[in-house]
DNA sequence: CTAGCAATGGATAACGTTTTCCGTTACGCT
DNA sequence: AGCGTAACGGAAAACGTTATCCATTGCTAG
């Protein structure tokens, strides 16, 4: 790893002048067009990196992101970082990933670790899970990192005092409800959830007033997780009562994903026998033809890397673009037309 | 941010002992335990938060691994990750995500970029795209780096000398078609691939080979792709044939995914009709029962981390965990037993 | 003719750590 | 008594940058 005095040596100039060229502030501090040749020579024959370490020390801001995510392995949560990184590259910044396992404990030892690696800002991907021990500890630290600087942004309904930018999840259920609806299901069930999760009981909250809005009877299944394995389980639990729903609602692609399923292990067609909706719009629905309420996730990400990466500069907080549906197979309930 | 001279201030000591306390050596450099109390209350008081970039600066290392996925959003890759991150956790390490979006030019820049952030090493997930103009021009770099000394792993068969932990590819596609085959199968198509990829070429050698070995007609389809939309597709030209094969051994879980969503949408029992298998044994195909050869994916991450972390310490190259088998739903042939 | 300014380059002090090199003590041996 | 040595503590030099001051030159405006 050849230095910037080394380079300067070779260029025989200062290291101030070599480091003006190398990296950037050429302008501000012109230097002429020789030096900079030998310079940019120089650094090519000793193939000069620069140590973002070093100038992170010096400029006490480097610029890396912190990414803590709820849990990796869910698409709606890997497409939110991918947004992430993507927008990131483009500022010339780098992400640091820290998977949450969905657990408070963990969210707050990764701030810290975050914090100590100077990152540029932090980002939330997963929101809260109330009454768990950790959350308000976890709440307490980030305020008080907030109030000391450190730019912390959620991209989920949060119980602490940061920059959020979140789509309406009460919304998302409450549009697909009444697109159900509107296909005439009445019997339409909600699957999906975990107790204290903001952001799933919110989507609870817009099924139930859509049902409420038409006069359908509500039936919420579950707050037993957000995995495929949990949509299954719940789908079990679904079919071996008497009759099934018209629909199902489910609170993302991964349970809706289960539920598909096991509907189709029991021998159900989809759509014939009952619809089935997620939300996400993530990739993971795509061949099944899910139909789902498209969220914007890879561009919620990249907003939160803009916003760290330009420092709040043009507007302080952007506005979250919004969703629509994604209209995969669904269909009228049985004995209407189609 | 407080810093290491505040808090020497603060306890009336120099930074040096402040250091020595807080951070590590002191077993090295005894420090007494009235001085070792004051020093850690006052970085109590003034809530003290070492600096990483200064630490690496020092001592010319980050914790830091940096990795290199393919496809972030493919399971596959984003169990490795998660097991990277894991294991490095356990060693006080963080890691730095590059996604590459299957582009051998983006993984060049990102591997530069990981390189300016000091990283302790840097993994790549994923295997060589042969014939890509980037592939030649990466392999040089990352040769010329590794013989500087950057600790690079590959997790996947390499075109440059790195240190490999590598599964045998064909390996687990040879034995999962031999499954196949001892359920009486004959007719096994293999779907999937990219061209170039060695890790999706070595299983369609270990497939050919084993169908030779069984006199059995191969019949390769693809290389079109490895995720679920080119399983689909692969499985749409299959069923628009004459006659579908008794089974279909796919490259890996997503297409895996692909083909058996086509097979359900048109109607097809699975496995009764025909028996479909994956390989990597990922969370994706848990709930639809997916026959797959499980692959070691986060204990892969984790060995890499670990190398990189403990610098190559006990093992210089940990030999990589074995594969196994999971039978989900497969069947024998129509006609026979199941 | 000279003050003043743009253009160009250099020295050098940080940034927050770690670590090596030196003092002190105090103690156990010969 | 003399001395090696362990236990402790501090001073200060790095690590590779960037940014702030200065110094020099060559002009132009007054």
């Amino acid at each position: 790893m050849a230095t910037l005095r080394e380079i300067a040596e070779l260029a025989s100039v200062s290291v101030a002048t070599a480091s003006r060229v190398l990296n950037g502030s050429a302008e501000k501090h012109p230097v002429s067009q020789d030096v900079r040749a030998s310079v940019r020579a120089a650094a090519d024959t000793l193939g000069y990196t620069p140590s973002a370490t070093a100038q992170a020390l010096k400029q006490q801001r480097s610029k890396i992101i912190g990414v803590i995510a709820s849990d990796i392995l869910d698409p709606y949560f890997a497409e939110m970082t991918r947004g992430i990184e993507i927008e990131a590259a483009k500022f010339g910044y780098v992400t640091i990933l820290a998977n949450a396992n969905r657990d408070p404990e963990q969210e707050r030892t990764k701030f810290r670790v975050l914090r100590e690696h100077q990152v540029s800002g932090i980002v939330f991907c997963g929101s809260d899970i109330e009454g768990s021990p950790g959350t308000a500890q976890l709440a307490r630290e980030v305020n008080l990192a907030v109030r000391a600087g450190t730019r912390v942004v959620a991209l989920a309904p949060r119980g602490f005092d940061s920059t959020k930018i979140v789509i309406d999840n009460a919304a998302t259920a409450y549009e697909l409800t009444q697109y159900m609806l509107s296909l005439g299901h009445r019997k339409i069930a909600f699957i999906g959830g975990i107790p204290g999760l903001s952001a799933a009981e919110q989507r609870i909250v817009g099924y139930r007033d859509a049902m409420f809005e038409a006069q359908a009877p509500a039936q919420v299944l579950g707050l037993t997780g957000m995995s495929q394995e949990s949509g299954k389980r719940a789908a079990e639990e679904l079919t071996a009562s008497t009759q099934l729903p018209d629909a199902i609602v489910c609170t993302n692609d991964e349970v809706a994903v289960g539920v598909l399923a096991h509907l189709w292990t029991v021998g159900y067609k989809i759509p014939e026998d009952v619809s089935v909706a997620g939300i996400g719009g993530t990739r993971g629905g795509a061949v099944f033809g899910l139909t789902t309420m498209t969220l914007p996730l890879v561009e919620l990400g990249g907003l939160a890397a803009r916003y760290i990466a330009t420092a709040g500069g043009s507007s302080d907080v952007p506005a979250p673009p919004s969703f629509g549906l994604h209209i995969g197979s669904t269909s009228a309930p049985r004995g209407q037309s189609d």
